[in-house]
DNA sequence: GGTGCGATTTGACTTACATCAAGGCACGGG
DNA sequence: CCCGTGCCTTGATGTAAGTCAAATCGCACC
């Protein structure tokens, strides 16, 4: 499902070294020592894909597997007659694939412009004999991956609709946050925040508008968002106060 | 959390050799061979719990790991004012534990009656290290976990309370399942359903007594459920027909 | 068999969110 | 510049599920 695009091309040839990529020191690639690297570099490849292009179909086969280097990509599910369902949003180093399956469980789709680096099956496979250290970080993130969902079925299953918006806000400004006074441009459509939280466009819309007129947070265009206080802001999200006391 | 129980104990000293045990060819120790098995003999142990008991609390420091033998855990997480929400189902063969991590960020309770197979964090890493396979079968299972939370996402997100409490019907049933008119015992309460499905008790229990009433599903007392038809309460599910073409 | 208590069911009422239906705003193209 | 086309916002109304409250059931124990 391409969309005829009026912008302009994308750069079809993104090229880097991964001694120098942004995503070298969180991706699946992170324990590599610069010898492996090159050997990385020699069997890697990248694509760009646009906003709202669909990466891979639910239930396609999927030989490859990537990294995401820039931008954000949104894994869905859907019912027949429709429904769709957000099961989890790719940030830049998340991780696309599944080693030992060969057809994709979830419906991958570009939230924004998005370029990933991508590997053939075979050779990741022979990476992943190769190199231990591959495989223990592939099953970090997913054990990761694992607490995000599992975070988010509370968010799904029990939490009211403007504590949902909230929380999702607070997911994007966190990892934007600069100070106290966060701000950036929202990655989603009101659409796909919708499919995230298990909302309607409807209810999306008028939960920002109330947290925008009661000052929690600021709007600036229809993507861009401020918050004065992200502590004010996890309280609307309902979020547990005992301040994350970490292992 | 200890209840105080009136019913017969326990007993406690559940002994298995791992040869006979019959998780065997499911759980972690699946790619084991008979060295290896007799190796686990020697630092694993059992225990039992009651039903409700609770095994660990959130944030509970948790030095071992474990692997379900007989009777239902339920993972949760819950937010201060009380609301709860069930992040997932152990049965027999599913593993509880995080290789990496020193703190439990759910709760896990005991649904039934139930004896876990157990190992101290310490020489369950030292196996971690020797043996290779079981590190590749724990990424399997965490990726099949990842699915199964993802799949429960698009439940709690986009499904009725009819749908919702068939789908739950559906996951217990079959895997009990013996032919096309199945029946078994629910391991969980209306008020662990309710926990799983983001519903209150009332709900699930008006939706039973429809599904009951229009004879998609029979009740024998409250805990015991029958179904003429899988592939009715898999409609009722709303579930997807294109019967799950696999890889 | 009776009693007590927690689990479940059922009923009456309320409410949060969905649905249906206009409008407004921004951006690109003729 | 004006007009389309996609997003997004706002309003009016409907409904599925929550809440509150009261039976009823089923089991453990007496």
């Amino acid at each position: 499902m391409y969309c005829i695009q009026m912008n302009a091309p994308l750069p079809e040839t993104y090229r880097l070294q991964c001694h120098e990529c942004p995503i070298r020191h969180r991706a699946v690639c992170s324990r590599c020592d610069n010898e492996e690297l090159e050997l990385l570099d020699s069997i890697k490849f990248y694509r760009s894909f646009r906003s709202g292009e669909s990466i891979v179909l639910e239930g396609d086969k999927l030989d490859f597997t990537a990294s995401v280097v820039t931008g954000c990509a949104t894994l869905s599910r859907s019912l027949e007659d429709g429904r769709k369902q957000m099961v989890g949003l790719l940030l830049p180093s998340d991780f696309i694939g599944r080693p030992g399956r060969a057809h994709a469980p979830y419906e991958v789709t570009a939230a924004t412009d998005l370029t990933l680096c991508l590997f053939r099956r075979a050779p990741f496979e022979a990476l992943m004999r190769d190199m231990p250290h591959i495989r223990d970080r592939l099953l970090e993130m997913a054990l990761d991956e694992l607490d995000a969902a599992r975070d988010w079925m509370l968010v799904l299953g029990r939490k009211s609709a403007r504590e949902k918006v909230a929380s999702l806000l607070l997911v994007v400004l966190r990892r934007a946050a600069t100070g106290a006074n966060a701000r950036t441009q929202l990655p989603l459509t009101r659409e796909a925040m919708a499919d995230y939280l298990g909302l309607t466009i409807e209810t999306v819309s008028r939960q920002m508008s109330a947290l925008k007129k009661e000052g929690v947070i600021s709007l600036e265009g229809a993507r861009g968002i401020g918050c004065p206080s992200l502590a004010d802001l996890a309280l609307e999200a309902g979020e547990d106060s005992d301040g994350d006391i970490l292992s």
